[in-house]
DNA sequence: GTCATTGCAAAGGATTTGCAGTTCC
DNA sequence: GGAACTGCAAATCCTTTGCAATGAC
């Protein structure tokens, strides 16, 4: 998908992140692509336009781009690999703010399946939900909490 | 869930893997908790009885239990955070090989729900169905080779 | 006995931080 | 004008690698 700079700039003041040319290129890069990119090769795109351009800028910026949730990132709490000795199929809830993982076993679940159009060719071993949002103890915490929290 | 020592060697002979005492250590540990530990906190868990232990050991070990289907990571794919500028619900096709990641739009998985007893208290803001599996060229690449690949 | 495993130290890669100069609002 | 952003360098954190000593089979 290409993106007009008028409107990439139009997101942009929506969610009252500031406009400069290193943001529109980084999020039109991502915007153009369908390949889920690293930050590195995002850097590595931008760059060709905008030789100067730091990794400390792309990195900054796809933190603020995902706070304005103008982006996502795919594999959310990837910091740090979590171990699960529990090899069975299961499901987990994953605690958006303190990275809390708390298993769900459901049948239902497990039985989920992929047409053949949507598989694209890949031949699926496997799958597993993943339910964001805030434990118990991070609720509690976000009582009092504006609500426009990220 | 406790775990006796002969049960765990058992299960390590099973999958061919070696027995020390170090990886049954690190094992017990896994098995016995719920909380989906980092390495770091393996580390810490096990260095109580075993205080030699270097972190190596723990790494190591948890590639080799890995590679035997004796744990799982939970967070596949948690080597790099990886950017989609899609922010509307979606879900994805991962490749265990090579890291491909491919958007899956189906109105069906968006609609999946947990239930309240399920959710743990958790205050659920979405979720994301994750397909593992080889992508098309991965597979080309397999044709040949031999069934246990990890 | 042999080869995998262990422990220690150092390297590597991804991401964050500190800070001075610059730019947007 | 002031706060936010940018670029450069250094630091930090997680993980891997090199290597000699040790231990499992």
């Amino acid at each position: 998908m290409t993106l007009h700079p008028q409107e990439i700039e139009a997101r942009f003041r929506r969610q009252a992140v500031r406009v400069t040319r290193q943001r529109a290129a980084i999020y039109a890069a991502l915007v153009e692509t369908t390949s889920h990119p690293t930050a590195e090769d995002l850097y590595r795109m931008v760059t060709r336009q905008h030789p100067t351009m730091s990794r400390n800028t792309v990195y900054y910026t796809l933190g603020v781009l995902r706070k304005a949730g103008l982006l996502q990132e795919v594999n959310v709490g990837h910091e740090v690999a979590r171990f699960d000795g529990n090899v069975t199929m299961h499901h987990h809830l994953v605690c958006v703010q303190c990275s809390r993982i708390e298993d769900v076993m459901d049948q239902e679940l497990d039985r989920l399946e992929i047409s053949a159009r949507q598989a694209r060719g890949f031949h699926v071993l496997g799958h597993r939900v993943e339910f964001h949002g805030y434990c118990v103890s991070c609720r509690a915490g976000r009582r009092e909490a504006s609500p426009s929290q990220g």
